[in-house]
DNA sequence: ATGTGACCCTGGATGC
DNA sequence: TGCATCCAGGGTCACA
């Protein structure tokens, strides 16, 4: 579930519990998710201050005093806090205790990553290369314009593209080439630039209001409830294959890009 | 450089 | 009930 919203929304809920406090003790109780974890990394961690939680993309940058822990959640991992004394499931794999707040990772398909950074995280390999930060005023529809220019794959997975936009999923990629009236098969390099016009906007907001919709499901964050956010009963195209387009009542389509699936409405997204 | 597909891993839903 | 198959909100990598 996590996706930009999700990932910024749990930013959110660490700094506003934890930032400026002390990180106990780590446990780790997985030697590699998507990368081998070090063994001896809870005790390198042990007794650090938590500086700041920021975000890039999708990654968390958890700064403390020496180093940064860089998190990714993957397709299926999220960030909770507990109490010490909540027992860990199978797919837990990290606790960090700050006290009476554990920050629990779990994680059961195990594609999201952990690591240790002791030098500047920006420069990291991993998010060195990343795309530009779609919530930023950066992020226009003649830049997008310019960097799409002569791409003929299709607008979709280019949105996807996390070296061209970051944080932009598949169900967010999906509803807002609804939003913009854009088939998600067309050449990211042919879309007019009166429909980039359409397509920024669109992203933008519909970022923004998953992160609402999740901020205010979440809001108990430092809650033990694990419930899921509400946003996507307000998918209008996302998972709907054949239920009526919310617009002109036409049946949603589902095709498969890449290997992800897209729903789209064949009216209303030309 | 760009585009495409395989692959990483577990679990849930579905079909035989 | 068991088993096979497919699918899932992520990203990396190899190869044409």
């Amino acid at each position: 579930m996590p996706e930009l919203p999700e990932v910024e929304v749990t930013r959110r809920g660490i700094a506003r519990t934890v930032e400026g406090a002390r990180l106990e003790r780590a446990i780790l109780r997985t030697p590699a998710l998507r990368y081998p974890i070090p063994a001896g990394l809870a005790r390198q961690l042990a007794g650090r201050t938590l500086v700041a939680a920021r975000r890039r993309g999708k990654y968390l940058l958890l700064d403390l005093d020496g180093g940064h822990l860089l998190v990714h959640l993957g397709m299926s991992g999220s960030l909770r806090f507990v109490t010490p004394d909540t027992a860990p499931q199978k797919h837990d794999h990290a606790d960090f205790i700050f006290g009476d707040r554990v920050l629990r990772l779990t994680d059961p398909r195990r594609f999201g990553a952990l690591l240790w950074l002791e030098a500047d995280p920006l420069q990291h390999p991993l998010i060195a290369k990343l795309g530009i930060e779609p919530l930023t005023r950066e992020f226009t529809p003649a830049w997008l314009h310019q960097t799409l220019k002569g791409r003929s794959l299709a607008i979709k997975p280019a949105l996807m593209d996390s070296g061209l936009v970051v944080g932009v999923g598949n169900i967010y990629a999906a509803e807002s080439l609804f939003d913009a009236g854009i088939d998600p098969r067309a050449r990211a390099g042919s879309v007019s630039a009166a429909r980039l016009g359409r397509l920024v906007p669109a992203i933008k907001k519909t970022l923004q209001a998953a992160i609402r919709a999740g901020g205010s499901t979440l809001r108990d964050f430092c809650g033990t409830d694990g419930g899921m956010g509400d946003f996507q009963t307000r998918h209008q195209v996302y998972d709907r294959a054949g239920a009526p387009c919310m617009k002109c009542g036409a049946p949603i389509k589902a095709l498969r890009q890449g290997q992800r699936s897209t729903y789209f409405c064949p009216r209303c997204q030309r």
